[in-house]
DNA sequence: TTGAAAGCGCTAACAC
DNA sequence: GTGTTAGCGCTTTCAA
């Protein structure tokens, strides 16, 4: 139980030099003898010296540290992407302070007052799917606080943002459907007050107008992309005197609830119907019959948000930018219609 | 860009108290009247005042934060189990500090150093696999940083724990196959060097002496569980002249990968090959049969650890548990032999 | 190249 | 109840 902590002041004492000279030579700082470097570095191991951040972070005014609000690390895109942002983060020397909103906006108010008391140096988020609304961003980055946003993103908010073409994604996704000789493609959308929802939706709609394969009623749904959201798009669109013969959900979770939903009516994937998602998992590969997607870069987009938040840091004034990460569409076979 | 933060010595200032009045008001002391106090609560809010944590920290010599390392947050027990240690952490209002190991020993000494740096107030930790040495933990554990362990422990470290029975879910696993007909019980297990592993080794092989079922040789295999270990073990297997008729495998992600590997091999699951993994996930429920598994309740081990390591932090002399929680049996359909 | 001294923003003795 | 003062451990002027 040794439990006093060395600081740079024990180290100054033994040495009988000022604690400013440790500080140099710890620093590394070009203003120090190689000698008195290397005397401080070896008593400090010896004396088992460990940095103290806290202090170092309140005299520097700056903390090492960034934060990152993700809606929900349990879905492999967020898990990816914050992968990313780690790996980054470290290679900058800097430590990662995680939240996450549980897609609330109330609590994405309270991490960001939280991150400002911890004073990180920066913040990397990706949006709730209730806000639509960023004031809350607004008064931190109105502070110099800098920010990246990735995926779910707001264009109202003056930071880079790094997002997938969700359009170019879903018209894919519906192109794709068609090709694979769908004559009656359905959408499950998220809400539209969300851009990239509506992105999603009208990809998918132009996708179809520009194939002349018609839209049928009730046939693109808008909802909240709950489980039981799910099902109650699957029943209205089983109640249709002709059912769907492709479904393109806006999100990987939806589209494998959708493999078990479909089962339940004894709808065969993909003779009878062929599924695609927008979002990729490591389940998709364990779905019987495999599951298609659009596959979003998770780590890539967290690594590229992390390398311009750190940009932002080092150069307050450098450019905003939108950065689009490309999509790849993961051919299997839910989509494969004999 | 109203750049500045405001400190308490600003409100001090425009209200012509001293600092310390101010300090006392804001953290509610009891040696404070209601009137400044409320005219101090007025005041901060008026001027958009928010606790610089840092300070805070530095002069309070404890941060509110606590870290926590796990393998791995893509594993869906990791990230259940940081869920429940971020409610907790939230409720007795302390922050969070995430790292993940990737399973590498040399990545987790970095890590406790960086939080002892960082000065946490104490440490929640699931080993790397390759951690079987402690050393780097005793460290700081010696110096009265107070840690909690779960899942993945090393029983050396005088500190509370928080298990699941691996020889217990083992031994239902394995009895279960049993039950379901299977006569010729494998086990896919992890590195020996491991105690989990062993205990659930054990408990296969346990179970198979109990119920006078014969243990084959090769069908007990210890390896890294990486996807090349299940390929080959299959391999393996499907080359003796009787092939298994019941898998256990001692990872989710393993029995996962194995039910696609069957598929390779045209073995039918369950009926030429039943099917069950310690630990579960929500894929198990997409994959084609089901995947019956043993349930690791990942939410409350992690709540529990987190509990524990708060009543650790506030009083260091508290007792050190070890908390074991309860597996559940998952029957699905792959291990429902006619 | 090194030292002395001030200060980051807050808390906690200790007075009054 | 409130003010004064002295730090927490480090960095950073400014001198020497």
């Amino acid at each position: 139980m040794s439990n006093k902590n060395i600081t740079i002041n024990d180290i100054a004492l033994s040495l009988s030099i000022a604690p400013s000279t440790v500080s140099r030579a710890l620093n590394s700082s070009p203003r120090i003898s190689e000698a008195t470097r290397h005397k401080v570095l070896q008593k400090a191991q010896e004396l088992g010296y460990e940095l103290n951040l806290i202090a170092s972070s309140l005299s520097k005014h700056r903390t090492g540290t960034i934060g990152l609000i993700v809606p929900n690390i349990n879905q492999f895109f967020f898990s990816q992407a914050v992968s990313g942002i780690e790996a980054v983060t470290r290679e900058n020397g800097c430590r990662l302070i995680i939240a996450q909103s549980n897609e609330s906006l109330e609590r994405e108010k309270e991490i960001l007052r939280m991150f400002n008391s911890y004073r990180v140096d920066g913040i990397i988020a990706s949006l709730s799917i209730e806000t639509s609304d960023i004031a809350h961003f607004e008064v931190f980055h109105n502070k110099g606080l800098p920010f990246v946003l990735f995926d779910r993103v707001h264009y109202g908010l003056d930071c880079t943002k790094v997002v997938v073409d969700n359009y170019e994604g879903a018209y894919k996704a519906a192109s794709h459907l068609i090709a694979s000789g769908c004559r009656r493609p359905a959408h499950l959308g998220g809400p539209r007050k969300n851009r990239l929802f509506r992105e999603r939706a009208d990809g998918f709609t132009d996708a179809l107008a520009k194939h002349a394969v018609p839209l049928l009623p009730n046939f693109l749904l808008s909802t909240d992309l709950t489980p039981t959201d799910v099902r109650d798009a699957m029943q209205l669109w089983m109640k249709q005197p002709e059912p769907p013969d492709g479904i393109f959900t806006a999100s990987a979770s939806t589209g494998l609830l959708m493999t078990r939903v479909a089962r339940s009516y004894q709808v065969r994937v993909p003779d009878d119907l062929a599924l695609i998602t927008f979002g990729n998992e490591p389940c998709h590969e364990y779905t019987v019959p495999s599951l298609s997607a659009i596959d979003m870069p998770g780590y890539e987009m967290g690594s590229t948000a992390a390398m311009h938040l750190f940009r932002a840091i080092t150069d307050p004034k450098s450019e905003k930018k939108l950065v689009i990460k490309p999509l790849q569409l993961y051919i299997r076979n839910s989509t494969h219609k004999k």
